[in-house]
Order: C-alpha cells, then sequence, then structure tokens
DNA sequence: AAAGAACTCAACCGCGATTCT
DNA sequence: TAGAATCGCGGTTGAGTTCTT
C-alpha cells in the first residue's frame, strides 16, 4: 500500500483535509492511547480530539480489526476454518456474529476468509463439472460442510423473509461470550499489540472523571518521539 | 528473470439500527 | 416524538504479495 489518498473538505473559513488509507505507526499509536483514556465508543468524539485527521468510522474500524488488545493476526488454525464452515452454515453471513464465536477474530477477516474460501470452492466445483461424471463422490467432511454453507446461501433469501426465531436470537445472546463488558483486568491479561506497551499503566486506572490525564498523554507521545522510540511495525 | 494471474487483506462505502437531544 | 448524530454491519474495492507460466 504504497499510495495515500486524501480528500479535501471545505469548512467554514479553513480547509480540512480527511486522511484516507493505510494508517501510520503514529496515528496507531495516537488512536491506541485516546481509546484508553475515553473507550471504543464515540468515534467521531476521539476522532476530532486526537487531532487524527481521520473520520470517527476509521477510528473505528482500525481499532476493531488492527489494534483491539487479543486479536489474532495471520492464517486460520484448522479447528476456526472448521468453526467457520459450520456457524455459516447455520447463520449465513453474520459475521459479527461468527467473530464472537471465534476469540481473537474479526468479522472482517473471516469476511474475507469465506470470500477467498468460496472463490476456491468455486473453481473447484467448476473444474468437477468439467471433469467428472455426476456420479463420482467420496466427499469429505469438510466439503461436506461446505456443500451445506452453499445451500445456506442459496436460501439466504428464505431466511430474510421468515427471519430467525426469538428462542435462538435469546440462546445466542445468553451463549455468547460478548467482548464489549471486559473489564480492564481482563484487558490486561490479553496479548497485547507492541503499540500497546507504550500506553502507561497509569493510562488504564483513568475513569471518566479524570479529563486532565489528556495533556500527560500527549507529552508521552511527543516524549517518546523525541526519544527517538522505534515502534515494531504491526503492519506486514 | 519477467510478466501476468491469483490471492490476501486493510480500508472504504452505503445503509439500517440505535442513541441522543 | 421527531430529527440528528453516531454506531455497527455487510458488501466491495484495490494495492501489495505470492504463485505460475
Amino acid at each position: 500500500m504504497a499510495s495515500t489518498r486524501e480528500t479535501r473538505t471545505s469548512m467554514v473559513g479553513m480547509e480540512q483535509a480527511t486522511r484516507k488509507g493505510p494508517w501510520t505507526e503514529q496515528e496507531d499509536l495516537q488512536l491506541v492511547c485516546y481509546v484508553s483514556l475515553f473507550g471504543h465508543r464515540r468515534w467521531d468524539f476521539i476522532a476530532k480530539i486526537s487531532g487524527l485527521k481521520r473520520t470517527g468510522k476509521s477510528c473505528r474500524l482500525r481499532w476493531v480489526n488492527y489494534l483491539h488488545p487479543g486479536l489474532k493476526h495471520g492464517r486460520m488454525a484448522p479447528e476456526e476454518e472448521h468453526l467457520i464452515l459450520e456457524l455459516h452454515s447455520k447463520w449465513g453471513n453474520k459475521w459479527s456474529q461468527i467473530a464472537g464465536r471465534l476469540p481473537g477474530r474479526t468479522d472482517n477477516e473471516i469476511k474475507n476468509y469465506w470470500r477467498t474460501h468460496m472463490r476456491k470452492l468455486a473453481q473447484e466445483s467448476k473444474k468437477n463439472l468439467l471433469s467428472s461424471s455426476p456420479s463420482s463422490s467420496s466427499t469429505s467432511s469438510a466439503s461436506l460442510s461446505i456443500e451445506t454453507s452453499i445451500n445456506r446461501m442459496e436460501n439466504e433469501e428464505e431466511v430474510k423473509v421468515k427471519g430467525y426465531p426469538m428462542d435462538q436470537l435469546w440462546n445466542e445472546i445468553v451463549n455468547s461470550d460478548s467482548n464489549s463488558a471486559m473489564s480492564f483486568k481482563q484487558y490486561k491479561a490479553m496479548e497485547y499489540s507492541p503499540l500497546w506497551e507504550y500506553c502507561v499503566e497509569s493510562v488504564w486506572k483513568v475513569d471518566d472523571n479524570e479529563p486532565n490525564i489528556i495533556p500527560c498523554v500527549s507529552d508521552l507521545l511527543v516524549s517518546n518521539f523525541q526519544n527517538g522510540i522505534v515502534l515494531e511495525s504491526t503492519n506486514k
């Protein structure tokens, strides 16, 4: 990702550039610190006060898909792949719901995985249609799941019309391990991203009643960069 | 070794849902 | 209660990387 796209929106009496495209390390660091202060809500507010020339939406996305502590990166484990197939066959394209059952994986990641998966599958089935007779069938359990999933996709319109039974929805809510109510202790017990370590211990203890901490964090940021602290890139 | 195809994944967009004023 | 603001989800895009010819 080399090129950085920028859109310009003119405001009353001033011009403000809204950055788009890949995030820089500095932007990540800034975002992590401000999220640690104000929580992962009020994204527009965070976008404004942090000085990042990003939209709240963009900040949220970066946080959810990349900076959130405890995220796993890299290839899906076979168990995860299997679970995705299974859950997709149950729920269809409910990516966030599926992600809820795969700790450390984001809906975006799962969606991307599925897309890749389906493309491969489509190609394989094309080949099979061309090369093999309809009666040949030594189907693995994985491809059975995939088949089920495809059927599910085909039936999606039906699901849209009928909806999900409330009992099922309620059970899903009850059984799901939601991250949303995670305590700071739980957060801290999780694996941090390299950037995360730059958020000092005290930051975690701040509550909403202590807005005066902002200058301290700014100082920290500035001094880190002035001291030439180089962060290991979290990007590939 | 070079070119093109295929794959991966971060990021954007549109829109419906939810929350706030 | 209505309208505005914000959030969150699913779909899509496109640049970088890897694989194949």
